[in-house]
RNA sequence: GGCCCUAUCGUCUAACGGUUAGGACAUCGCCUUCUCAAGGCGGUAAUCCGGGUUCGAUUCCCGGUAGGGUCACCA
């Protein structure tokens, strides 16, 4: 009944997370798949901060975590940054909406101030445990709480313990015995609300339609229930995500076991589109069986039923296959773009594009590339053994003699552009007499580059022009004399 | 420990009960080649175990095992 009345309303999905530091890959794909599930059907995709936990705050999260959406491409309607119709959206904003529902609540007798101390609390709990039994408040209830003033916990109180069955868009049915409800506290002795309570409250507020989690929430979602009952509120589309394990352990990837801040695959040279095509297929693949999306596609493709029900891990070495692929889909000036933010100024070469693209799988390789000198011969005279010039067991003479042959025909040579297309017929053409064609490239690449792994020489003499071709290649002829 | 959930190549996954179990990453080999990179072609490699149901189980059911989640005045 959920899902036809679902049907006819807008698509209304929300990313709800605690502002306790940065954002990892984890919970950006929570915040993807919501948006995507908004963009794909026209609905509305909500930011909201839920910050109702002030002790484990972190100053400065709330920019951090905007910052990470955006960079990825990911953006709101609504949220706490540009505001909107059910503003606010930080939830320590919002804290006449909780009261206001845990007045119905005690009106109906459904909460109730906890007279108990933590102390207290934690002696039945001790004891519980000592019985091996598991812990439930609701058996030590008090016979009359005190009024509820704010100043002790106010507890929701099961009024109809029993199982509950309901459906997930994603795992299909699930059930819970009555030991997963108990009298939780919905609002703390601070005065915030909890997770528990609050989420509730806004979802309804905010029209929240699908409810897209972590499967962390599933144990706790007949305790939901149990809320939307008392409250006679409608029930959301639930849609569990499947977890994201870690590239080494078993283990859900988490801050504690190495997920890193997400923005540091900016800082890597990822590119957000491949960042949003990787988070994608984690936990979701559509029906074919293209693996490199753009953003249009995958919001396109996007379906929640396929979403899957198992986690995966996290696999950087996919990550950069598909970053790689990203680049080449790169338009030229874009390519350029990037490129050069990680290229010292004289570095900063056209041609030099491609060589390096071909090679890297993020740009922060580049840095590498840049560091080892493997670039440097492109704006220095490279430094070499004569040794060096030497093809396999050829005689320096039958060198030196290819390389005179190679400098004749690349100065009588009319072309004055030097272009690879223009250049490699001439040193084949030399080549084709020999008994190896590495007698004569080996040379010249090797005058040009002074590395043993570098391009080839075609394209190397091209990006270094003419005359400093002609330059490279006479020095070579010296050393060997 | 109680409750809940999950299980296909090393990894991510496809296969509305009938397929030589498909694809991708990684890996290996070959081709192209003076080296590197890129590219092309190909190979190795999987249904966790045990019972059922069925003419026939990767697929449905039960049990085991393994893994994950959860049992907060955290979300």
């Amino acid at each position: 009944m959920n899902n036809m009345e679902n049907q006819n309303k807008k698509i209304v999905t929300r990313f709800a997370p605690s502002p306790t530091g940065f954002l990892h890959i984890g919970g950006i794909r929570t915040a993807l798949y919501a948006w995507a599930y908004a963009r794909k059907n026209n609905g509305t995709f909500i930011l909201r901060i839920e910050d109702t936990d002030k002790a484990r705050e972190v100053d400065g999260s709330i920019e951090h975590i905007i910052e990470s959406l955006k960079w990825i491409g990911i953006n709101w309607a609504e949220g706490p940054d540009i505001g909107g119709p059910n503003a606010p959206y930080k939830q320590s904003e919002r804290l006449d909406s909780y009261v206001k529902y845990a007045k119905i609540l005690i009106d109906k007798g459904l909460a109730y101030a906890d007279p108990y101390t933590e102390e207290e609390v934690e002696v039945f709990r001790k004891k519980a445990d000592e019985n091996k039994k598991p812990f439930l408040y609701r058996d030590h209830r008090p016979e009359n709480p005190p009024i509820w003033d704010g100043s002790k916990p106010l507890r929701f109180k099961v009024a109809d313990i029993k199982s509950y069955e309901w459906e997930d868009v994603v795992r299909g049915h699930l059930k819970a015995g009555e030991e997963a409800l108990d009298d939780f506290i919905l609002i703390k002795s601070d005065g915030y609300p909890t997770y528990n309570f609050a989420h509730i409250i806004d979802d309804l507020e905010m029209g929240v339609t699908h409810v897209m989690r972590g499967d962390e929430f599933i144990s706790s979602t007949p305790k939901f229930l149990s809320v939307f009952d008392a409250l006679k509120i409608k029930r959301p589309e639930f849609v569990t995500l499947p977890p994201i394990m870690g590239d080494d352990g078993k283990k859900k990837l988490g801050k504690r076991d190495g997920a890193k801040d997400f923005l540091e695959y900016s800082k890597e040279g990822y590119l957000p589109e491949a960042m949003m095509n990787f988070l994608a297929f984690i936990g979701w693949s559509p029906e074919g069986e293209q693996e490199i999306l753009s953003p249009e596609e995958f919001i396109n493709l996007f379906d929640i039923n396929k979403i899957h029900i198992s986690g995966g891990k996290y696999n950087e070495e996919k990550l950069d296959w598909i970053n790689k692929e990203h680049i080449k889909r790169l338009k030229n000036d874009e390519l350029e773009k990037y490129i050069f933010e990680w290229l010292p100024k004289e570095l900063q070469i056209k041609k030099i594009i491609p060589i390096i693209a071909e090679r890297i799988s993020k740009f922060g390789d580049i840095k590498n590339m840049v560091n080892s000198g493997e670039l440097d011969f492109f704006y220095k005279k490279p430094e070499y053994e004569s040794s060096k010039l030497i093809y396999k067991d050829t005689i320096k003479e039958i060198i030196a003699h290819n390389l005179e042959n190679a400098l004749d025909a690349l100065t009588r040579t009319e072309e004055i552009d030097f272009t690879q297309d223009k250049i490699k017929p001439i040193l084949m053409e030399l080549s084709d007499n020999l008994p190896n064609r590495g007698q004569i490239l080996h040379p010249v690449r090797f005058a040009l580059s002074g590395l043993d792994k570098s391009p080839d020489p075609f394209i190397l003499s091209e990006i270094l022009g003419k005359e400093e071709t002609i330059s490279r290649i006479k020095k070579a002829i010296e050393l060997l004399s």
